[in-house]
Order: C-alpha cells, then structure tokens, then sequence
DNA sequence: TGAATGATTTACT
DNA sequence: GTAAATCATTCAA
C-alpha cells in the first residue's frame, strides 16, 4: 500500500473555519511501534480564541496548556477533558491567533482491530471513534503528543492529515458540549459528513440536517 | 497549598 | 432517561 503523504503546513495556515470543513474527507494517520491506523475525518469542530468563549483561548487566555495554540499551524494541540478523555486539535492559522480545530470523529480506514484493542471490550465498527475522546484512545494519542508537528519529522510516533476525497455534501451546525458560551454556541462551527454513520452521538441523529 | 471544573464516555435504572 | 468516573489545569488565597 503506498503511503501517505503528510498535508502541507499551507492547508493549516488558512482560516480556521475554512480548514475545519476542508478537514471532512481527509485522512487522520497514526503510525507507532504496534502498527498504522488510519481513519477518514467525518466530524470536526471550529475553535476561534481569544472572543470565541467557548474556545480555551477565550480571552487571550495564554498558559502553558493553550500555548501552542498561540503558535505556528500545524501542530497538535492535545488536552485532557472530564480527567479521562484526550482531545485532539490541529492549530490553524496565523502565528499569535489562537485558532484550533477539534476532530471529534473518524470513519476507520484501517488498523480496526488495533482500535479494538486500544478501545478495549468488543465495540462495533461505528462505536470505535465516532466521539472525540473515543477517536484519541483508538489512535493512541495522549499528552505526549502536544505540540506534535503534524507536518514535520515524526520520529516513531507519526501522526498527520492526509489528502482523501471530499464528500458530496458537508453539513454545518452548531458545536456540541460548549452551552456554557451563550451565543458562541450556537453558531454552526460544526462541520460533518451526514452521510457517515460514524458521526458522533445522539445528538447528531437527533440533529441531522 | 487547595478547591472547582470540564470541547466526554460508559454503565446502569 | 441519569449518574459516576477521575485528574490536569486553572485560579484564588
């Protein structure tokens, strides 16, 4: 199988929402010591610091946690969320903007029975990364891959975006799991392919446009 | 130092 | 439908 090719720093270095429904299609790759997943980006959410309230860079919020944000495009910024579940970003932008895309679900291309290890009890094909926390346990990824250069040399643990097909259609609505931003949270920063059954939730059948 | 709080998932009633 | 799990980060003192 041929390998793929990591995106270029250009298709981060956009404006975050441009590079979140640019996302929808793409390839998510992980490759470590045990093997390659790879998985098609169904699912991903637009954060725009520092007047986006619902982003952690919300006011210009700047500590060691939000710093990479604050960065070049192209990096990952991972966080914790609930003391359990990892969360997965790729900063966007320009340097100083503190602009981050959340992928919040995958369709597995490959590597399913990896993810079924990582993921642990038997889950069925849809359950295995259609949820931002889920999606990070069957990559295998975890704070030690905040400020992870997705576009530079990866040495063991590679994780990157690559080019895949974009889908006929691509959905907007508004995020989920941020109602404590008021407004913010109703704008359709959301981005999915509705065509996926790998969407993440209840919410997204209840939703679905 | 210490307390509060999640960009969620899972299990259980 | 509801609730518990679980801890890094943040901010106040």
């Amino acid at each position: 199988m041929l390998r793929p090719r990591p995106l270029p720093r250009s298709f981060y270095a956009r404006p975050v929402l441009q590079v979140a429904r640019d996302c929808i299609g793409k390839v998510l790759v992980r490759e470590t010591r045990d093997g390659v997943v790879t998985g098609r980006i169904v699912e991903a959410e637009a954060y725009r610091g520092p007047e986006d309230r619902a982003a952690h860079s919300f006011g210009g919020r700047r500590t060691l946690r939000t710093e990479v944000m604050f960065g070049e495009a192209g990096h990952a910024y991972v966080f914790l969320v609930y003391g359990l579940h990892w969360h997965f970003n790729l900063v966007t932008g320009k340097e100083g903007e503190p602009h981050a895309v959340l992928m919040r679900a995958v369709e597995p291309l490959s590597g399913a029975e990896l993810m079924q290890d990582r993921r642990g009890r038997p889950r069925s094909p849809r359950d295995l990364t259609s949820g931002p926390g889920k999606l990070c346990t069957a990559f295998a990824i975890d704070g030690r891959d905040y400020g992870s250069d997705l576009c530079g040399p990866r040495a063991g643990r590679a994780l990157y975006l690559a080019d895949g097909e974009r889908p006929e259609r691509i959905v907007r609505c508004p995020r989920v799991g941020v109602d404590y931003a008021g407004s913010w949270a109703r704008r359709p920063w959301r981005f999915l392919d509705p065509s996926s059954a790998c969407v993440s939730g209840v919410r997204a059948s209840r939703r679905a446009a």
